[in-house]
DNA sequence: ATTTAGCACTCTACCCGTTCGAGTGCTAAT
DNA sequence: ATTAGCACTCGAACGGGTAGAGTGCTAAAT
């Protein structure tokens, strides 16, 4: 889409927007006219509108309404017309603050800008941590964690933590699992898990392996552990900020779906999927975005990176008529944070 | 309370209540003297509601409607008349499939238990895991997580799995750490995190450790760890849930405040706290519970326990209204599930 | 040629009165 | 003690009438 609309247009339509997102109510040509300093009649202002009209970007719920942005009027404002307010010190330090003091693992401290993100924008927050398959191992250990199992901690790069119970048939002693995670720590560190996986299958093929007990053990756990890939994990905040949303409040029915929506791991993840591999933020209005039953929210979303791996994405929910120039400072300023967090661990 | 009602009295209750449960709608005097197989005529029901009326077991939203139960009157239903539904074989098997099979760990099972638990009853469940301070070490072990930083990994009996992360300033070898983490662990095997803590508090004031150094710092760093108590953790499953009760819909300031609460652990907690320490079920209906600001939702909750250990607890939360002879035999069974499934770990 | 005042028109939200039906309480008969 | 009968009450549902907000169109003004 290109920028088709003259100068007054363009103002009508970014009035209309912005006072329909205050308001969440059909915005009239009277109003307008008073935002503009009365320097146009509301007569040629519903001229102008009627003009918006036609090309797409306003609507009317019925006859004798004002009008209200359509999806195409939402996504010109973001394309052209945003004026991105920036933000106050006060949200940026306190940002910064949870972010980066005390000792936390990167999962708590993804979950603690998310939970904070979800207070300041007043919506909820998703934050998806999909890639540890992509993070080099720093450490991993064999510990005893029942008669008849075993636990395996994976410390990865940057302060991630994934652990994972093995069954284990032959009793070992604690010396034996103590030299079996060493022979296994010595062949994972610096690899991802998918390439340890790779090369723990290839050393069970070598000569060495099936002379030494302990080493073919050890890849035999080894393999059982990697044998399913890791999930990762999706954090949600603030549901209950979309139940502050009018629009929400006199459709039940719209509301029913998102909240359904919010547990299903699957549902989110395909919401945020375009923020995951960019960096730039990714606004998705309406029916837009790619889960089909959700035609009413709207996803800014921005992925978030450590050095120059993709590690997941952080995103607000919330209805099309979001304060786009509030959020999408405020996703995007948490997002880098988190990259810069996570790039000193 | 004592049972203060005749034969008759308590069998019209018994069916207004059960009637109520199904349908949300006042019950009237028809409806009951149908159910009763015409053996009293609407008129003798009516004479007999009016009773109950006086008692406080049943109201009326106005005049000329059919009765609701009270609160009291959902009381002595429960404490007196419910007849326990027994479980289906196939929800038992359900139940029990996902809580023994696969390996998983107990967070995991109890993570499962819940999930399940909410689509079986259709309400939201909640899992508290809250004594992880009363479980015994079974190896306690420190692993390098960044430059500065260190990772301490604790398996506990039964499975459960903790870690956290300690800052230190001073390097040291990964043979020195492998040292101290030897340390730490004789130290530290069998007792429970706070005994350990204490333990390692009376340590550093004997004569060894002032002349051992890594000893000095297994202490340090274990001191450290343990510095702040372990909080525990709080699952919640099927949320929306909530939305499918028709009192609800309706209301949505009671909404509102429902999934308000959700949000905020303490306030969880606060709810199945009595079901805690107890392995009875706990039933608190309305304003019986202990979190004022919720007088329209009910929990039915149950204690699970390892051992002779309290585990934690879980239950379910919905109105009032819930279908108490169903619900009651599912959270008890699970409770019993999830005990005689940890105690084996 | 553009803007604007004026006006008729449209549609919704709201209020109000009516009706309908479900359910009650009371009384008198069984 | 029970029940049939009946008057009564109340809320939900329906319909008409009104007020108000906002429109589109037309003709006058700039």
């Amino acid at each position: 889409m290109t920028p088709t609309l003259d100068d007054r247009g363009a103002q009508v339509l970014r009035l209309v927007v912005e006072d329909y997102i205050e308001t969440a109510e059909p915005v009239g040509s009277r109003t307008i006219s008073k935002k503009m300093g009365q320097v146009l009649s509301p007569a040629t202002i519903r001229n102008i509108m009627a003009d918006l009209e036609e090309t797409g970007y306003l609507c009317q719920p019925h006859t004798s309404a004002g009008r209200i942005p359509t999806g195409a009027g939402f996504r010109y404002y973001i394309n052209y017309l945003l004026a991105r307010r920036e933000l106050a010190r006060s949200e940026r330090d306190l940002l910064q603050k949870v972010t980066v003091e005390g000792v936390f693992s990167a999962d708590d401290v993804v979950r603690h800008a998310s939970r904070l993100l979800s207070n300041l924008s007043r919506h909820a927050c998703v934050v998806v941590v999909s890639r540890y398959s992509h993070q080099a191992l720093r450490s991993i250990r064999l510990l005893r964690a029942s008669s008849d199992r075993i636990l395996l901690v994976a410390v990865l790069q940057g302060g991630w933590v994934q652990h994972r119970l093995i069954e284990e048939d032959a009793g070992l002693t604690s010396e034996e699992l103590e030299k079996i995670s060493g022979y296994l720590n010595e062949m994972a560190v610096g690899l991802t898990l998918p390439q340890l996986r790779v090369r723990i299958l290839n050393e069970m093929r070598k000569e060495k392996a099936r002379y030494d007990r302990l080493m073919r053990k050890a890849l035999l756990l080894g393999s059982k552990a990697l044998a399913d890939s890791v999930p990762g994990e999706v954090y949600i905040e603030g549901r209950a900020n979309i139940l502050e949303q009018p629009e929400f409040a006199e459709d039940f029915q719209k509301l029913k779906r998102i909240l359904h929506a919010f547990e299903e791991k699957s549902v989110i993840l395909k919401l945020l999927d375009a923020a995951l591999e960019s960096d730039a933020i990714q606004v998705s209005i309406g029916s837009e975005n790619p889960v089909e039953g959700l035609p009413d929210i709207s996803v800014v979303a921005s992925g978030y990176h450590q050095g120059e791996t993709a590690m997941g994405s952080i995103g607000l929910i919330g209805p099309i008529r979001m304060d786009y120039s509030r959020v999408i400072p405020l996703v995007e300023y948490t997002a880098h944070l988190l990259s810069s967090v996570l790039e000193h661990r």
